[in-house]
DNA sequence: ATGAAAGCGCTAACAC
DNA sequence: GTGTTAGCGCTTTCAT
């Protein structure tokens, strides 16, 4: 910066004022234009690590995440965080633990020595957490999970709205033997979706019928074999909700197997929103929506509304799991 | 940290020298112990910044990378590289350009100001790149692209072999008419895949037919129907090596729909290993992988060996693609 | 309209 | 074994 300077003939203090547009001492046009031509002449760039130790704010987020990095269920949410993160001009210090109390607690020191300005702590899917306790004086949003106390700010998805949507949908395509595939290890969206969905038939005042609904471990060959019996019922429904794709995709497979045809003979909604899968079938899924990407983006939202020094209030928000209507049903 | 040597009866040298752990000169336990002491007590944690500036080391690696963020296919490139990071103690800054150039200048330019030291630049699917000219002094690494003079060091699956190995497992199995559904809009993929389907079966005595290969667009459906028209011919194939993993779930369709069995009637291969599709098609898909997790890995291992201030040598590095063996062939 | 000077929090010669 | 001291490259107050 010095030799900007020189080479411009004005002190480094002007070459930071042109550098900054800096208003509060305005530099003549001319001089600008002298700095300028000099910085490119130089060839020179600020230093980000010695503004940020004058001006104490690193411009950077943190983000800790056990496995949604490498999932194809979550990495929208990075996107959503890091496309914010950007429009205000802060960048993205993530770390991966795989799950390791131990890599988690290291990832935060690092990230706490380097100044983050903000921390998100995010989950694979949807669960309780225990977030390392020593926070220092950073603010940290939880996405896709939330403290069993709630004392810790959260953005998680509605399970309840998704499920109580894909229902509607099924209902207002007329059906009214509605099953659900539902997933059998003890989660939030096991049993929010089953809550949407209880709240949907009720709303429409359709009966729920306890044999329409199973449980079953959420992969593609334990679907197969549940769509298989539900199939077999006396009483066979119409339309099968799928805890998500990956049941969706064993559902199809079923239902073709037995030579029905989807949606014609029987109509199926997935949950999750997998490109990859509920694209990919035939015909096409309509399937809910996890906000992956919303949340991310709303992560670093309030990351950025926070009057600095103060701590943001532990507001659970629940986002909503959008229909994205394809030709399933 | 003057308050910590004020704690603990020391200057703030010391302070300096127990928490670097630094050799030259030894400080007595006792001392140390003090140290940590008031360090504990005050809470204090090192800043990186003040530290990064006076080391000149931001111990920081950028990556920018045009979707390979979000999407399935490569999100193991940045667990890969953020592990080998975080193995030499460095974190990774990274942005998606979503293939928008003027982000992605300006992502290059913010991670130079920030004074990363070492860049990766990434690509969602194997291709050509020209990335932006002005690297400043530090090192680039290309992974799964390249630029046309070969003049940056690049991380590349080798398709040929990748090709090659999938082929060869069918033949091992037995199969002397194996057709392939190639990509048709030109890639390096494309053009590698062939090559090694070529080269197996001249390996193994195999005559070339034409009518075996057909090209369409990589999905689902254009490969159902490439399937059912390889699978009307009067010398049907008994196996079918596919571009990829969403075409084999549209192979597997019309294999099915015609009431054949996989592999008993044909066998099939795909290539990408989207754990998604392959472990959860029936029976699970037996797949060529893309060595993401290792190009990444070795992107960074690449970045670290190089004697500071200087430039890594253009070398192109085919990566193995292995396969992984399901239920398929 | 521009410049002098005092740090931001740390590291690392060098001195004792 | 421990302390003194001089920066690292910037921002910003206060003068001029």
């Amino acid at each position: 910066m010095y030799d900007v300077a020189r080479l411009a003939g004005v002190s480094q203090t002007t070459v930071s004022f042109v550098v900054n547009n800096v208003t509060s001492a305005a530099i003549s046009q001319e001089t600008r234009d002298r700095v300028w031509a000099a910085i490119h002449a130089l060839g020179w760039r600020p230093n980000a690590i010695a503004r940020g130790l004058r001006t104490r704010h690193s411009q950077t987020l943190g983000l800790i995440s056990d496995e949604v990095v490498t999932s194809p269920y979550a990495v929208r949410m990075i996107l959503g965080a890091q496309e914010a993160a950007w429009s205000v001009r802060q960048m993205l210090l993530v770390v991966n633990t795989s799950g390791q109390q131990d890599i988690e607690q290291m990832a935060l020191q690092f990230m706490l020595e380097r100044r983050v300005e903000g921390l998100i702590y995010a989950t694979m899917y949807h669960h309780e957490v225990v977030p390392p306790p020593d926070l220092g004086p950073v603010p940290m949003v939880l996405v896709n999970c939330f403290v069993a106390d709630r004392s810790l700010p959260a953005l998680i998805p509605d399970e309840v709205q998704g499920g109580y949507t894909a229902t509607e949908a099924l209902i207002r395509r007329g059906h009214r033997r509605i099953a659900f595939i539902n997933e059998v290890i003890p989660m939030p969206a096991l049993f929010g979706r089953l809550e949407g969905y209880r709240r949907a038939l009720a709303d429409y005042g359709l009966p729920f019928d306890p044999t329409l609904v199973c449980s079953v471990h959420s992969n593609a060959q334990e679907a197969f074999a549940a769509t298989r019996a539900l199939l077999e019922l006396a009483e066979r429904p119409t339309a099968i909700f799928c805890f998500n794709d990956k049941m969706a995709m064993g559902a199809y497979d079923a239902i073709k197997r037995l030579g029905l045809r989807i949606p014609h003979d029987v109509a199926v909604v997935g949950f999750d929103n997998l490109e990859l899968i509920a694209a990919q079938l035939y015909p096409p899924l309509t399937t809910v929506e996890l906000p992956h990407y919303e949340m991310g983006r709303r992560a670093v939202e309030m990351l950025q509304t926070l009057p600095a020094g103060e701590t943001l209030p532990p507001i659970q928000h629940y986002i909503p799991c959008p229909l994205i209507e394809r030709a399933s049903i």
